[in-house]
DNA sequence: ACGCCGGAAGTAAGCGCTTACGGATACTCA
DNA sequence: TGAGTATCCGTAAGCGCTTACTTCCGGCGT
């Protein structure tokens, strides 16, 4: 009556459970570390378990227990502007993206739960669907910057549980970045007040980013609150790359333009193009130009000239993405959310209501001074340089 | 007589149905682009699911097809030799093993698989617990090299489709690997017959790694075969960290040792490791020691000097490794492979036959003479940071 | 006109688990 | 000793899909 009495294929519960002679509750039962089943059964259990080689199918667990214990992690597949070759493996190369990706696998795993991750080109026909797919197979998912339009998040929000990363936050998806504006504002402080620059300018990154918007509005408004000039505009658009910001210092160059005597990175990668483009010219950093970045990759200290950037907590924006995730999860018995963002302050405590509406965490950054922007090298042994 | 009337919960196949007036098999069909349904029929099922916000379920999905489309890679946490400090960031950044990621996730993703990622430590004492979880929610695994035991790999491969890299594949698993030997040889050719070199060293990878055991091995070898000496042994042991680098260095120093006229690392980053400690102590690379590294990764190249080293396939390795879990994966009715791995040549072919013995392929590697081993520099500026 | 045939759509049987329920069994205590 | 109670374990009903099989329907040949 039962065709379960192969054995060729990959064993079953029932499989166990018939070797074991006891039933597929019993199985299932101490594979779920319950306490019923005494000592003998479990041993007699556990046997038949590793003589058939058994491995629970997490498919029909997830579907019986309504819980899959994966979520997903999309970003956007990195194709930085073309500079002629110099960096060409650095827009592959896995920076920013990845180490939050680290951050949110490390705290994932203390919760049972793993990564599903996949990278999307922006401009793929078949984009909602691929993320329709991937949002099948977890139980939530963190988008990271850019790899979505606003609209399509939400939709997609309707059925998952989403966190965005650097994002705008709103509706019913909570949003994870870290203080763009406190930094940037000290930035300019720092360079136009300690340094005396009054000609500074600020490269920015993917056009539509919250982050490079919030970056460049707090410097340039800080730098004109103390009465410096901030250049900004469609000749200063990067795209977050290192080749973009060597092709905007070569155009400028190239077009007589003056150099500003600060140049402020909307991150470290393009800081790095553009430092490298200036040597190229002949230009010292910091003493013709400073110049800085943001994020304070691990890269970034081991330049020439150590590269002035501010510090975000790179792994914890992972880290808190998944835990603000892993509570909409459990808290979301199909109760959607009231919505009503609750914007929160830096070092933002967790929503702490399940279930309560959906809210922007945003974690403290801190400007860390190196030479880039014309403070002197570090003088301490270089094996003790730390990072202060 | 059926639950299936709220319309709270996530909404399912059956609301779709009911909302287009079809029965489930219909929105199945067009969900899977079968080409039964008339048009007709098919739009009025799209219009269902995109009013409803369906997602279809992976979980029940893969229960039901047997096909989770979804493989998992598992790498090793890495915790490198500690040398106080300044490598620190570099150990859990990303290098090898992610551009080997990023290479399996492209290839996966064409074939509508996605990536389900976890990293172990080693030491972890629940380590068969969590592999074989993973192994439950994917169709195949990759591991990574020491992430298992042998015996361990054997175990998990009985249930599941198992694709080693760097590993030494037999029995039913098969192996991807670059071709370490003939590029090592080629370094150590170079070094003692071009340089004119005839005492150098080899710096070890972990222990049992099988990649740094045939780099060893071949070195030596081939340094003897043309009359020369090579250092090795537990002075030369490291554990593939820019930190065991440093250590080793520093070690011989201290021991007052004369150090070799070149040393071979079986990485990059311990080749990174161990230039930063000769510049410690005012050693010149490669005028006073040559110094070779093995990967080429990206930064290999912003060294200053820039680093000899030999290029591997990485992204290329990583494909690979999904093609042939892939025809593992649906060549695999069930039917266990009899076994009798078949070493492949360099380029290997597909195993082709699907469901045939397990194998290892090979692929080619890349001797790249920089100036670490005494060649005249590269002309292009670097803005990377001299290391000293 | 009738029976056939082919394609569209529906019915229902699982896929391999978890778990609510309830039956057995073994203890406890009056 | 018998009822009451705790424990252990088995039965069976899904979880949300895919798909083999069946039904239905309209057009065809003769």
């Amino acid at each position: 009556m039962d065709a379960r009495a192969g054995s060729a294929a990959t064993p079953t519960i029932y499989d166990v459970a018939r070797r074991a002679g006891v039933s597929i509750a019993s199985v299932s039962r101490v594979l779920n570390g319950r306490d019923n089943p005494r000592p003998a059964t479990r041993d007699r259990v556990l046997k038949a378990i590793s003589e058939l080689g058994f491995v629970p199918d997490g498919a029909a667990r997830a579907l019986s227990s309504r819980l899959k214990q994966v979520v997903g992690v999309v970003f956007r597949r990195v194709y930085g502007t073309d500079d002629g070759g110099m960096f060409e493996d650095e827009s592959e190369s896995l920076l920013f993206g990845d180490q939050i990706n680290r951050g949110i696998e490390i705290v994932a795993q203390r919760r049972g739960y793993d990564l599903l991750v996949s990278s999307v080109n922006i401009d793929e026909h078949t984009l909602p669907n691929r993320i329709m797919t991937i949002a099948g197979k977890c139980d939530g998912l963190i988008l990271h910057d850019q790899v979505l339009s606003p609209a399509g998040i939400a939709g997609i929000a309707r059925s998952v549980p989403v966190v965005t990363l650097a994002g705008a936050g709103g509706g019913t998806v909570a949003n994870v970045r870290g203080d763009s504006d406190t930094s940037m504002r000290e930035m300019a402080r720092h360079l136009v007040q300690d340094h005396g620059y009054r000609r500074l300018a600020f490269i920015a990154g993917h056009a539509d980013s919250p982050d490079t918007i919030v970056r460049g509005r707090s410097f340039a408004g800080e730098v004109h609150a103390l009465g410096g000039e901030c250049l900004t505009g469609p000749a200063w658009q990067g795209d977050y790359s290192a080749g973009s910001g060597v092709q905007i210092i070569r155009g400028l160059i190239a077009l007589g333009a003056t150099l500003p005597r600060a140049i402020a990175c909307a991150n470290d990668q393009t800081a790095l193009g553009v430092i490298y483009a200036l040597a190229e010219h002949g230009l010292d950093v910091p003493g013709d130009v400073a110049v800085t970045g943001f994020d304070d990759l691990p890269f970034a200290r081991h330049l020439r000239p150590q590269l002035t950037t501010v510090r975000q907590p790179i792994q914890e924006i992972g880290a808190k993405a998944f835990e603000v995730l892993h509570s909409m999860i459990t808290a979301d018995p199909t109760v959607p959310t009231p919505a009503t963002p609750s914007p929160t302050a830096p070092t933002a405590p967790t929503t702490g209501v399940p279930g309560g509406p959906a809210a922007d965490f945003v974690l403290p950054t801190k400007l860390v001074r190196r030479e880039s922007c014309g403070c002197p090298p570090d003088t301490r042994p270089s094996v003790w340089r730390q990072i202060s």
